[in-house]
DNA sequence: TCATTTTGTCAAGTATATATGACATTTTGT
DNA sequence: ACAAAATGTCATATATACTTGACAAAATGA
């Protein structure tokens, strides 16, 4: 399922997926790929992106189903 | 670093590393890996630990450091 | 003290997160 | 309408999360 509240947030900021990507040292299709829902990635990463968008952990990547 | 956070949680219902592991759908190497610090899990692997332990992420994953 | 459980650790294999490069499509700005 | 930027997507390659099996050391309980 796609991650609509990291685009969301990422938007808020007015950050590109490259400009994200650039920030948190990722691929810009990592950043795609995890929008889009396509894999998840390591608690690392997640933890530079809220670093990046001033978020939580919760805020970003909560999800009660499954 | 370790990830003591995550071992107090567990400590704290009473579960060995075994227990979890098997709550989670993983091994017990790989919860011994993940509170020795040895390698950074992914989100998945997260949120169902936090489900097991009834803790959010932010409360067992969450570093101020790196 | 002894048996059992729990934890730590290693080696070798598999699955998947992530990279790079490239191109098509969509969105945005003028 | 046009150009530029942003996004979606594919294919191939690499790093690493995670598995299985095994054994030693430490902790727990009778």
């Amino acid at each position: 399922m796609k991650n609509l509240k990291l685009k969301a947030a990422r938007a808020g900021r007015d950050m590109s997926q490259q400009q994200l990507a650039e920030a948190v040292g990722v691929s810009r299709q990592t950043i795609n790929a995890i929008e889009k829902g396509d894999y998840n990635p390591t608690i690392k990463l997640c933890l530079a992106i809220c670093r990046t968008l001033g978020c939580t952990l919760d805020e970003l990547f909560w999800t009660e189903e499954e």
